[in-house]
DNA sequence: CCGCCCTCTGTGAGCGCTAACAATACCCGG
DNA sequence: CCGGGTATTGTTAGCGCTCACAGAGGGCGG
């Protein structure tokens, strides 16, 4: 325990070299030995090793990443992560990065707007990420991702297809017209659609899917009305919906409002919560279809009819993704991976 | 834009010689603009400007790291993220850590043993951070926590108060008084619990303030449930009281099943899919209430009486607790803070 | 008009580590 | 018993930055 006889300065984490004379050799060897290179005698190792551990020694990383110029860190920037999806997604991610031996931080955003976009980016960098992932899934922060340049490579998450930068995303259209179909093939007339904010990619797919079903099976299409994702949204459009089938004569056209289509999960909830309120039955009256597959989904008054998104597969294809582009050195901004959504069929959408 | 005639070997990232040479000043010039240092001329500050502005430069954290030995990053070891009071306290400690100029990693655990933790916390320290957040309401885990002896300053949430180790927490036990209490004052004889994983800190709380306040008010305290906090594990659950409440003659005593106070709100989701399906009234027949208040609770048919922790004020706090500790350099492991949570009454303990 | 202080800028060292090379010891066939 | 490899270890030179100190001007009181 008293090694050292003249290190009784200020307690200082002990360093590569104090490591080497506790064992005897150089630091480089001690240094070859952490870092597993073959060339190291069987004895010489274990002396090093006991040395480290009697020290408690810990490689110093900044000393590391300057010589190296790794600094194996990934940045995500993300929006409110209370939401299902983004949350899932990040913790799929962070899992694929750790055990590609990468640490992630991550920085959220209070604002969709181009420049806390940029400050957020700006952050990561100067902290030295190496790569990151922009799971904004908002027009107007996608577009400005796309103008940056950033020195290192990006991938987004729900970033769409149309710019040139590599992605990762769910066939949000497929998923929209895999409900469609189902509500329509079960005898509806026609679908109507809750929508989201339509700044986001996804909603304006999920929209799009949607009119395009109606359209190809020669339904008519209502006018969508908008959310913002939020149970409350939801339950304000419900109540509009109602309205519409309970109101004194049809305004409008008399389309029947007997399926209808909700963006998502939480807004879903919310228009249920809009019938129950107004005795009219689901699926009795209305069928009623979301979008996410949230855990609570299964136990709503009825289980939700949605559509599962699997999340945790989307981070790790987009980690997956971008260490690609960082261990290659090559950047390709069309690369795309596309996820397939699944329909999952409950009472809220079949009259049993 | 043909700046250094020699310069064009592989293009590498600029250095603050780089800069210095552009603006025609020393390295240190720069390093004392960069760092806002008052003893600069205006007229140079500005030529170094432009310079850095020139090259796209930026300082090089891992350099910085090295020499100042601080890093600027912390933590976060978190359990499942997608549960709603993790991810809401990350993003408010997260948020709170950038506003003082920290960048936040998070490592979540799989499984909740304490080699697991261990991992975690390695990698993380390996990784150069000054102090770590643990969000792991896990008796053992904890536990494990307080044995490791890290070299930095740690703070727990909803850690417990029992061991020598700085915390946040939400007043668990309040909350379950709270709502327990409100059940007792609506008439209720007695209420039934469905509680938590019992190795969560949490879970035993909510039991045990449930508990005590039964007693407190002489009521008879019938054998809690347990469930795993999903919604699927409360559905299972409402079963069993269904069962009590249904089945031919009360098994054991004949305790009435009237009110039922559930350890969080997603099984209290699936606890009311129960009785709902038994065709049971809520809160004509029982009266039912949850924990946390989630963005969805308000939606549940019948609306969910709850209790609201504010987890962004937990993430805030734990982040302004480390940072004091780092900053001020002394440890103080009694440090605590204590949240109030707030009774939210609605539809499913009314009889309105 | 000199010396002192204050403002501004430059120089040198070194943070803890890895990479490249140099050095040493050891083994083999000839 | 010697030359040339091979295994193992040591030496040196930075990575890009900040800190401590040294130097160079300029203003001002005496």
């Amino acid at each position: 325990m008293s090694q050292t006889a003249r290190n009784d300065q200020t307690r200082r984490a002990p360093t590569m070299a104090d490591v080497a004379q506790v064992a005897g050799v150089s630091h480089q060897t001690v240094s070859r030995v952490l870092s597993n290179h073959p060339n190291v005698r069987e004895s010489t190792r274990a002396e090093v090793q006991r040395a480290i551990e009697q020290l408690g020694y810990r490689r110093n990383s900044s000393a590391r990443a300057l010589v190296t110029r790794r600094t194996l860190a990934l940045g995500v920037v993300a929006c409110n992560p209370t939401l299902f999806g983004p949350s899932s997604t990040m913790f799929g991610l962070e899992e694929a990065a750790r055990d590609e031996g990468y640490m992630v931080s991550s920085v959220t955003l209070r604002t969709y707007t181009a420049p806390a976009l940029k400050d957020a980016i700006d952050q990561l960098s100067d902290w030295g990420v190496e790569g990151i992932v922009v799971i904004v899934p908002h027009r107007a922060a996608v577009g400005a991702l796309a103008e940056l340049k950033l020195p290192f490579p990006v991938v987004t998450v729900e970033g769409g297809h149309s710019l040139p930068i590599a992605g990762v995303s769910v066939d949000q259209e497929l998923g929209a017209r895999l409900v469609t179909g189902h509500l329509l093939e079960a005898g509806h007339r026609t679908v109507w659609h809750v929508a989201g904010p339509p700044d986001w990619l996804e909603a304006g797919a999920r929209t799009q899917g949607w009119r395009a079903t109606l359209e190809e099976a020669g339904a008519e299409v209502p006018p969508p009305l908008a959310g913002d994702w939020t149970p409350l949204s939801g339950y304000r459009a419900g109540q509009e919906l109602v309205g519409r089938m309970t109101g004194v004569g049809a305004r409008g056209g008399a389309l029947p409002v007997t399926a209808v289509f909700v963006a998502n999960d939480q807004m879903a909830l919310g228009v249920l919560r809009a019938f129950r309120e107004a005795g009219l039955s689901v699926p009795g009256k209305v069928a009623i279809a979301g979008f996410d597959d949230i855990p609570e989904a299964e136990f709503f008054a009825p289980p939700l009819t949605t559509v599962r998104q699997d999340f945790a597969a989307v981070g790790q294809a987009s980690i997956r993704m971008l260490i690609d582009q960082l261990e290659s050195g090559v950047v390709r901004p069309d690369e795309r991976v596309v996820i397939e959504p699944r329909l999952i069929v409950r009472g809220s959408s079949t009259p049993t």
